[in-house]
DNA sequence: TTGAAAGCGCTAACAG
DNA sequence: CTGTTAGCGCTTTCAA
């Protein structure tokens, strides 16, 4: 018998060692490795760290004492594994190295983080596909659930659906699926929009062009509407010719541009649906050789950093990005908490920061 | 016995629904699950799914097919518990709305997703204390290892030498800790700015000027060790006034071109660390009604997409972010399995890409 | 060929 | 006040 155990203890430090060989690392001290140390049980060591009332405080101080010593913290898998809780959210997003997209997230995160969650991001490129394949990864990942933003390509909304059947929670930002009932945070681009008409006409524009971006995104829609509601409210007839769609890339904006600056009769606004599409209009216009604002003025969205550093100045929609992404965690654990039926709708406000590149001196 | 049974099963129930509720999502399944609904045991189902010889093909076909019917993926956690790896790397960048930094972040996933890796991100916004802690956190998330770029902040490395002794594998890129032996990746600043010098000079350029970043960091040291160097090959004396010390940030860079300005004897060419502190330097300089480049040259480094939408747009070296982070992946699992030993050091080679702010058309 | 049992780290119900 | 036990989901001996 005594044989046995000590045949038993030498796998057991084979078998530390060959663990500690193959992970690479120093194990984690854990719960047994304090009792053992201290004498006690796992579980007297368990209610001494969680404060539990059972325990002398003279005990509790020693194991907590002990337990900060020898730099112990829980093991979240293990907890993950008993609470069925992994403490991490899935973040879905069109790509990361977009400012607005990053700064979003910086916003999710810093709540995350109080809240002791971490988040897992996951790009789609733009993809549908991609994006299908993050939701299936994060699911597998066991993640609590998902704020996402999604593709530009995405106009069927099968994968997010699966998350709403199995309870998940999801939350979109910006771009949403319209239809779902599920938590959201956007902006109010068509009121956004309505002033950069206004604007443009109080700078002597009369034929204002609008680069959208596709026809199934809700800010495609929302900003598509306050251009018509703008051009309404300013008196001006609808031009067909005036509106063009793009994807959101650069290069299919400065398609668009060129689109309209070879039309007979040219535009002198242009409107881009974001910065990215505004700075490409920007660089087509100057290769044409047309003066910005003087020929055509121009007016972004979003308020990216370099707004200011482009030439002239871009006049652009302030997103509050940031708090966009604070607010969509809020909603997060808001669902996390309340359920299924959850589905708060956030409008967010924006503001038009007027720069160079709409302002015609001669007129204001 | 029976009575007991039965009372046992509805705790279990009772549970079970108390649990569902609580976590607000329809539990996964799991293989305990799947046994049950095959009437086999655990373990026969886990063979099964591994393709273990053991199990006859016949019942390993159905296993498998009822396992993929009803969606099961193993749990990693408890995967994780097992095997004692959780398959998350850790990543500290000083922010993530930089381009620089979310496009290598973009680098890093892509190979980590190959590997069936995931990241988790913190940012440790430029401050040596939240760095501190993003380390803290990470090891408490029990990622297997560290992919980091340093603050600016950043002067001792006691957290990171703690990832060191507990044999985490740890790897930097672009700003390292010096002196420490683990693998790193950067670019070869010095042999960059020489180059840029040489490009000044066969510009005309004669009093080259140099923004700087924090003397304790390697790419402030890299480059200016090509900036002397540069002037030493050119033949030019190195005027102190004119390198000028600034923290990267966008209003101490500023303050650094503002310093030059007003120099009595100002630089007809400036070189900024980095592409963010040069869009800073060209507005400064503007705003003096200086001309870019006639007056005064000037070349950014890192290459930023915004490069080309400034005007006039900025000659700037470019830094092959990307590549940089899969490469930095690389090392990390090179790492994780060779042992704490390895530290082989990556050294990107760089692209000057000239634009119009630095080319004077009178002289070439 | 399959099942039972132990153990990864932790908590909580139960029993002293 | 403290220890024993069971169980979260999984793999892996050992036993049959």
């Amino acid at each position: 018998m005594k044989l046995l155990f000590e045949i038993v203890c030498m796998m057991k430090i084979y078998k530390f060692v060959e663990l500690s060989t193959l992970a690479m690392a120093k194990r984690h001290v854990s719960l047994k490795d304090l009792a053992a140390e201290l004498g006690v049980s796992v579980s007297t060591v368990s209610r001494a760290l969680n404060k539990h009332p059972d325990i002398s405080p003279q005990l509790t101080e020693k194991i907590q004492r002990i337990a900060s010593e020898r730099n112990y913290t829980p093991n979240p898998l293990a907890m993950g594994l008993l609470k069925a809780q992994t403490k991490m959210i899935g973040v879905i997003v069109p790509d990361i190295v977009t400012h607005f997209f990053a700064s979003v997230i910086s916003g999710i995160e810093a709540v995350a983080k109080e809240k002791g969650y971490f988040i897992v991001i996951s790009s789609s490129s733009e993809s549908l596909e991609k994006e299908k394949e993050s939701v299936d990864n994060l699911i597998k990942s066991r993640v609590e659930g998902i704020i996402a933003c999604i593709s530009q390509e995405t106009n069927e909304y099968s994968h997010f659906q699966k998350l709403v059947d199995n309870e998940l929670p999801l939350v979109f930002f910006d771009r949403v699926c319209e239809g779902m009932q599920v938590p959201s945070v956007t902006v109010d681009g068509h009121k956004a929009v309505q002033s950069i008409i206004q604007h443009f006409k109080d700078n002597g524009c009369r034929r204002i062009a609008y680069i959208s971006g596709p026809n199934h995104l809700n800010i495609s829609k929302n900003r598509k509407e306050g251009y018509l509601e703008g051009l309404k409210d300013c008196g001006f007839d609808f031009q067909p010719e005036l509106l063009v769609e793009c994807n959101l890339s650069a290069e299919d904006a400065t398609l668009a541009t060129h689109q309209l600056l070879n039309l007979k009769n040219k535009p002198d606004a242009i409107f881009g649906i974001n910065d990215t599409i505004a700075f490409s209009a920007m660089k087509e216009i100057k290769r044409y050789g047309y003066k910005i604002p003087e020929d055509i003025a121009l007016v972004g969205f979003t308020d990216e950093f370099h707004a200011t550093v482009v030439e002239p100045s871009l006049t652009s929609v302030t997103h509050p990005t940031f708090l966009m992404g604070k607010e969509a965690a809020r909603l997060f654990f808001h669902s996390l908490e309340k359920g299924p039926a959850y589905s708060e709708k956030v409008i967010l406000p924006t503001d038009l920061i007027i720069r160079s590149s709409s302002v015609r001196s001669g007129i204001i």
